[in-house]
DNA sequence: TTGCTCCTCACGTCACGTGAGGTGGC
DNA sequence: TTGCTCCTCACGTCACGTGAGGTGGC
């Protein structure tokens, strides 16, 4: 019983998943069957299935599939920090796509029978923060705050990236998007 | 003022983005300069910088960069079932997750001081529900399954995947995540 | 001449989907 | 012999990141 053996076409069906992910599985070492017929055709083992169902079960708790490898072959890993650190990763998701979704809303409500022009005016009224300056002075901005960054002390920048995560709640989520693509950049150089 | 021209770097610096961003979007005719210089620098104009700024509006509502190509090139689509799109799927992201951040923080309760082993079983007991079936018994389970589905009529599947739909709610997320990948397959048979 | 910005390839990312062309077991 | 399952490439997805190697303007 405990011998059984499966044909990758039975294991899909079996777990839901397609062929082509459990040869991908196979592909990285994540799950790799243990025998091969002299065909070359993959049969799973017990062993095998039950890695499989491991796999699954950590896929589901939003693992990569390179964390769930190294989860499963060195169990040595601080675990309860992954765990913290998909929940922390979960959380920005939700308070991200809340936000979105609030903004959509908004939008909708707003919509009369409109047509594209009519979504793209409003989205910009929306949005509509750097549209008041002229192309110069906001060229001058950017410079400006570029140069005033790099006087700064580590504390100091610090400091700001604090308070401008303060502030980002009042922000669009397209100036928090650009934010946070902005700043790497910026704490790079 | 208006015939200012702006080049690649600094757009990028104005706006936070990347200059290979820029790059990306000018391959894909997304925002096109106008302009190039004798050597080939790209030239961004008035009217570019207006469009890229409805790109990035556009793009912090969720829309994919092939979404706001065709709004912003052809504005006769029906904005509303878009934005309607955009609202459901974002809902669903949020509720997905939602469930997740539940699961991630009930584990890391019962966490005590744990290694990845630990982790694993606390896991397969709360993903085990197959696992309580030796593989023949699954095999066969997943083989009445796919018999019973290819003799209902079209109605009748409607209905089940109604009343599977009901039933979710009571599910793990990998299970939701293995019925959601096995229901186009069937489907399609 | 030295920096800095700019240019064009072109591969990599993540988890597979989707053919393409061919072989083995009932 | 006909289907069906299986096999191995290998390109495509999405929005860029990241070098690699080279050129133009101050």
């Amino acid at each position: 019983m405990d011998d059984t053996v499966w044909s990758i076409g039975d294991l899909a069906a079996a777990t839901g998943l397609t062929v082509r992910a459990l040869h991908h599985y196979d592909a990285i070492n994540l799950v790799t069957p243990s025998m091969r017929t002299t065909a070359g055709h993959r049969r799973y083992t017990d062993g095998d299935v039950r890695r499989l169902h491991r796999v699954l079960a950590l896929r589901g708790f939003g693992f990569t599939l390179a964390e769930i490898g190294s989860l499963l072959d060195r169990p040595d890993r601080d675990v309860r920090d992954l765990l913290q650190h998909q929940l922390d990763q979960t959380t920005d998701r939700i308070a991200k796509a809340t936000k979105l979704k609030d903004r959509i809303e908004t939008i909708l409500a707003r919509l009369g029978d409109p047509d594209a022009d009519a979504l793209i005016q409003i989205i910009e009224e929306m949005t509509a923060v750097e549209r008041s300056y002229t192309p110069e002075q906001f060229a001058e901005l950017a410079a400006q705050r570029q140069a005033m960054w790099e006087r700064l002390t580590e504390d100091e920048r610090a400091e700001l990236v604090r308070k401008r995560e303060e502030a980002t709640s009042r922000f669009t989520a397209e100036e928090l998007e650009q934010l946070h693509r902005s700043r790497p950049a910026i704490n790079q150089s």
